[in-house]
DNA sequence: CCATGATCATTA
DNA sequence: TAATGATCATGG
């Protein structure tokens, strides 16, 4: 078995900066949305292979792995900014309870998390190109992490207090908990699916690591 | 079956 | 345009 670090990660993946990453979801038979169908995770899977990653997209072990990312970015007023937030990991309401920052799954990932800002071309966009590779080094930024860890414990309080129910994506000025669950219908009850959120990383902080990583 | 990948839709 | 909430295909 072979074992990829995250520099050697980065390296792969620096290797592919401003390639199309659609033919790269051919080459490695990536389902895009070829099928007709709207794959919204196509572009982080092609990444891991990129990276060098056999497969295991799903669930993440422990925290012993890195974590592979990517974000839309685009163009506004002639600046590159990132579109969108980022989902960083899903909210285990016990978890959010009993665990602090540090030893959060939340904190775990996002300090091994590796950035890749990808072009974005509009919705549905079969085209993209990989526009920068960042790994996150918050060592020199402590401020930050003391800011993120506010919006963490907020958070967390809120949950402690108000309960799973009262987390919106409002909460929090560099972290969010968003909604983020399958969505529609459970097929066999056809009740609606349980409502599920995770953190977010909000286009600020994911700005500010592409700005700390250059 | 459901967590994970991340984007889409809607409203202000 | 920005922000929040909702949604989908995929793989184990």
């Amino acid at each position: 078995m072979k074992i990829i670090t995250r520099a050697t990660a980065i390296k792969n993946l620096k290797k592919h900066i401003g390639k199309d990453l659609r033919k790269l979801a051919l080459q490695y038979k990536i389902t895009t949305y070829e099928t007709g169908k709207q794959n919204k995770g196509w572009k982080g899977l092609i990444l891991e292979k990129l990276a060098g990653l056999e497969n295991n997209v799903s669930k993440a072990p422990n925290g012993l792995s890195y974590e592979l990312k990517s974000v839309s970015f685009r163009y506004v007023k002639n600046k590159l900014v990132p579109k969108e937030t980022m989902a960083i990991t899903m909210i285990n309401p016990k978890e959010l309870e009993e665990t602090e920052f540090f030893d959060s799954h939340c904190w775990n990932k996002l300090k091994a998390i590796i950035f890749c800002a990808v072009m974005w071309h509009g919705k549905n966009s079969e085209n993209a190109e990989i526009l920068k590779v960042a790994s996150l080094d918050f060592a020199e930024d402590d401020e930050l992490i003391k800011e993120i860890k506010a919006d963490y414990d907020f958070i967390r309080e809120k949950l402690i207090k108000h309960g799973f129910e009262s987390l919106t994506g409002k909460d929090g000025k560099w972290i969010q908990a968003r909604t983020k669950g399958t969505g529609g219908m459970n097929p066999r009850t056809k009740e609606r699916r349980p409502i599920t959120r995770a953190f977010y990383a909000r286009t600020c902080l994911v700005k500010k690591i592409f700005e700390t990583a250059s």
